[in-house]
RNA sequence: AGCGGGAUUGUGUAAAGGUAGCACGACAGACUCUGACUCUGUUUGUGAGGGUUCGAAUCCUUCUCCCGCUACCA
């Protein structure tokens, strides 16, 4: 478990395996995260490893990863080792149980159908996929028994036994559960467990032409794992009674229980999968990895750490109420960390030029600013000074509101790190807008105290003009993305990240500069005036990820 | 409509009959060599109506609203 793993919280469902263990339950608790490699992990599947994770860890139980492989026609190689990636760099280890394939059950799952066929609990059905919806009923009528119903296990099993030799085409007959038709559950009214798929699959390669379905599936996979508590998001709370159906009539000593908790949810966020698959498959964005991506490896290419985001979920909590996490709060949760950890730097977005009128023409000093001002550790870098400097456009106010402390006509300042300077006077162009400061640097101060003993309210950030190309790049050693969800003014640069409100606490060069000086590989992204796409069902949970009014640049 | 879940401040989440707390957000103030960070303070909540009880977010009851389920997806 790495270092920055914030502690599990008490949940609901943690008070239930308390009480199962009260009760005597003696195995080990072994939970496990099963995504269909169907895509990349985002951070709704963040809180599903993470609930499964910790709990193991709360109990000093395993925790296994599974891909979910039962349909050949969806998955890929390539979200497989995305998502094993993925999930190392978020839990910054491997899973303690190991690592699974459902596809590597496919013997047992067949073994266990004959077994259903031959206790007469399974059946082939002939019909099709129209004919057996209309069979199925609907939400308020019972549906009719299937004509296939009542073939007997021999026929079955003959049956049964050519699907899986290929003897059929595709979609032509299913293995079906014997269970009711007229349950009010929808899933127990004789649901399909095989299909025949003639696809290859990605890990089984043509193999089979029947694969079980994941109702059946995914409990075989779990009782053969050992898995103790099976802990997945609430869609699947009505498929709990088939789960229990196929634990208890294949018969395992072990049988694992399902628990349910609700989805996460975050603002202006979209997860799901299939539109983020769209996006991606649509060119609307560059690959499952770019930043505007909610997912894992696009928060990573952020800068995000795994701490902040596993800190974020466990802050969302857990419980089965419809939740819509303000996406404010993983900000806060990024911000917490970086804020102690990541290097400064310094970058001025919007430049005012400074000239310092009584510091020599031809000088240059450097003064030593600290990387990070609450970590000593940090150390400092030497920043270069001279005569002719940038400052920010809003670091100044001709006519300056009440309680302004930065720089105003006649009023000091401090250099952040270097001279106290005052303002004289302000050089206009034929537009009227200031487009110099003329000003005088307390040469005898220095970067130290007054020795009159005057306090300079006001410290503002800079950059000497003529070394600007030397000063470093990114604000956050890893953060480099700048990002908005707010309604940005034409033309004007916003950094969301330390803070919202002013760019001041955000450093790193002239914008310009920073992306003249990146290294190789790394990316700025500019997300500028971007448009939700609106997801009909969830008004509200919206995409951040985006269509871009003037385009999305990569540089 | 049938079945299954759910409802606590702006947003989340605690409180297993006994002071409705915490976090994020918002707002206000203090501090500060970045108007950041930090600190302090403020505001707002048990979906509705009945009942049980000395006492109800919690138990009973009626209602309302929300979510999920009618794939040979997971």
């Amino acid at each position: 478990m790495s270092e920055n793993m914030p502690e599990t919280n008490a949940n609901f469902i943690h008070d239930i395996i308390d009480a199962d263990l009260k009760g005597g339950f003696s195995r080990p608790i072994h939970t496990r995260f099963p995504p269909e490699p169907n895509g990349y992990l985002h951070i709704g599947s963040a809180k599903a490893i993470w609930i499964n994770h910790s709990t193991a860890v709360k109990y000093g139980g395993l925790f296994n990863l599974r891909f979910d492989d039962t349909n050949p026609a969806r998955e890929d190689e390539e979200f497989v080792q995305a998502i094993e990636q993925d999930i190392r760099w978020l839990l910054g280890e491997d899973p303690s149980g190991g690592v699974f394939y459902g596809s590597d059950y496919f013997d047992k799952c067949y073994e266990y159908a004959l077994k259903l066929i031959g206790e007469g609990k399974a059946y082939v059905c002939d019909l099709s996929p129209e004919e057996m919806r209309e069979y199925r009923g609907t939400l308020t009528e019972p549906g009719r028994d299937s004509p296939f119903r009542n073939r007997s296990a021999q026929e079955n099993l003959d049956l049964f036994t050519r699907m899986k030799n290929g003897e059929f085409a595709e979609g032509s007959r299913t293995l079906r559960a014997k269970i009711d038709m007229a349950s009010p559950n929808m899933n127990m009214r004789d649901p399909a467990i095989y299909r025949i798929v003639r696809t290859s699959h990605h890990r089984q390669g043509d193999k089979w032409c029947v694969y079980p379905l994941y109702d059946y599936a995914h409990p075989i996979q779990d009782a053969i794992e050992g898995i103790t508590h099976s802990l997945c998001s609430i869609e699947f709370e009505n498929h709990r009674p088939l789960y229990d159906w196929v634990t208890e009539n294949i018969g395992f000593e072990h049988r694992p229980r399902q628990f349910e908790f609700a989805r996460l949810n975050v603002t202006n966020t979209v997860m799901s999968k299939r539109y983020l698959r769209e996006l991606v498959e649509t060119g609307r964005v560059d690959g499952w990895d770019d930043p505007r991506m909610p997912t894992l490896s696009a928060l990573r290419r952020r800068g995000y750490t795994p701490s902040a985001i596993l800190e974020f979920v466990r802050r969302a909590g857990v419980s089965k109420t419809y939740s819509l996490v303000d996406l404010r709060l993983l900000e806060y949760c990024v911000r917490e960390e970086l804020n102690l950890s990541a290097p400064r730097r310094i970058a001025v977005l919007e430049p005012l030029a400074v000239t310092i009128t009584n510091y020599p023409e031809d000088k240059t000093e450097t003064f030593p600013v600290a990387n990070n001002p609450l970590d000593p550790e940090s150390g400092t870098r030497e920043v270069a000074f001279s005569r002719r400097l940038y400052v920010e456009k809003s670091d100044f106010a001709e006519a300056p509101p009440p309680k302004w402390h930065r720089l105003r006509p006649g009023g000091e300042v401090r250099l952040m790190g270097a001279y106290i300077i005052r303002c004289d006077e302000i050089v206009k162009n034929d537009a009227g807008e200031v487009t110099e400061l003329l000003c005088t640097a307390d040469l005898d101060t220095g970067n130290g105290v007054p020795a009159d003993g005057r306090k300079v309210k006001g410290t503002v950030h800079w950059l000497s003009r003529e070394s600007c190309f030397s000063a470093d790049v990114n604000l956050y050693e890893n953060l480099f993305s700048l990002e908005n969800v707010q309604d940005v003014p034409e033309g004007k640069t916003y950094l969301d990240f330390l803070n919202p409100d002013s760019h001041r606490a955000l450093s790193g060069c002239k914008l310009e500069t920073a992306l003249a000086r990146a290294k190789p590989g790394d990316r700025f992204q500019f997300v500028r005036n971007g448009y939700f796409c609106a997801d009909t069902k969830h008004p509200g949970a919206y995409n951040r990820i985006v269509v871009l009014k003037d385009g999305f640049k990569a540089i």
